[in-house]
DNA sequence: ATCATGCTTAGCCATAAAGCTAAGTATCAC
DNA sequence: GTGATACTTAGCTTTATGGCTAAGCATGAT
C-alpha cells in the first residue's frame, strides 16, 4: 500500500508501546520534566528521550526547555484523527453485524 | 515499563500500518478472500498473509477456510478497547487545556 | 571557579517488521 | 488423474525499534 495517512501511522505507532502510553497518561495529570517522566518506568534517560521524540514526532506531545529541564506537555487535539478513524470504522463494522450476516456466515459453514 | 495492556499494544501496532488499515477498511465493506484483499495493495500474497496474521492476532479480524479460499471478516467489538483508551486520554487532555494552564505556560516562558 | 544536576549525543546490540522468491499443499474443474 | 487456482510455508534481506553504556554540554548552586 502507498504512504497514505502518515500522521495516522505515526500516532498509532506511538501509542503501540506501553511505555509511551504510560508517559501519555502521566502527562494527562500535568506537565512533567524528562527525569520525572522516566522515573516510574525504570528505564534509562536516553531510552526515555527516544520515546519522547517518537511521541513528539507523532504530534502527541510538545516539549520546551526551561533552565536545564525539558518540560513535556500534551498537545490538545492531537488524538482526534486517530479517534475519528476508529469511530468511523467501528461504526461501519457494527452496521454490518446484524443478524442477517451472522446467519449467512453460519450457513456458509455447512 | 512492564507488559501492561498487551491487547492495546497489539491493536495499536496492527493499526499503525497503512496496508493493514486499508485491509480493515476493505473489510468494512464486507468479507473478502485473501487474494481479493491483496489486489489493491500490489503486494505479494505471503506479505498480505503476514499482515492478516497481525490483524488476527490483535483480534481485529477473523478468518475461516472455505474451500480453497480463506474468508476474512471484521470482529465486531474489537476496537472498543482502543477507542475507549483514546477517548479517556483525550478527555483528560481537554479538561486540562483551559485558559488557566495556557496562561501559566506563557508565564513560565518568561 | 567548581561541582552537581539534567539532559543530550553517539554508537552498540538484539530482536522484530515488512518486503521478497521459491517451493509446497489443498481443492476444484475437467 | 491432471492442471489450474488459492493459499501456505520456509527462508532470506533490509530497515526499524527498544534497550543499553559512555561521554559530552548546559545550567544552577556554592
Amino acid at each position: 500500500m502507498a504512504k497514505h495517512d502518515p500522521d495516522l501511522s505515526l500516532i498509532f505507532q506511538a501509542l503501540s508501546d506501553p511505555t509511551r502510553r504510560a508517559m501519555v497518561l502521566r502527562l494527562s495529570a500535568g506537565p512533567a520534566a524528562v527525569t520525572e517522566l522516566a522515573e516510574p518506568s525504570g528505564l534509562r534517560l536516553p531510552t526515555i528521550l527516544r520515546h519522547l521524540s517518537v511521541l513528539e514526532a507523532a504530534g502527541l506531545i510538545e516539549t520546551r526547555k526551561s533552565g536545564r529541564s525539558r518540560i513535556c506537555r500534551p498537545v490538545p487535539g492531537a488524538m482526534a484523527q486517530a479517534e475519528d478513524w476508529l469511530a468511523r470504522v467501528r461504526a461501519d463494522w457494527e452496521a454490518r453485524t446484524d443478524r442477517l450476516e451472522a446467519l449467512l456466515s453460519t450457513m456458509e459453514d455447512e
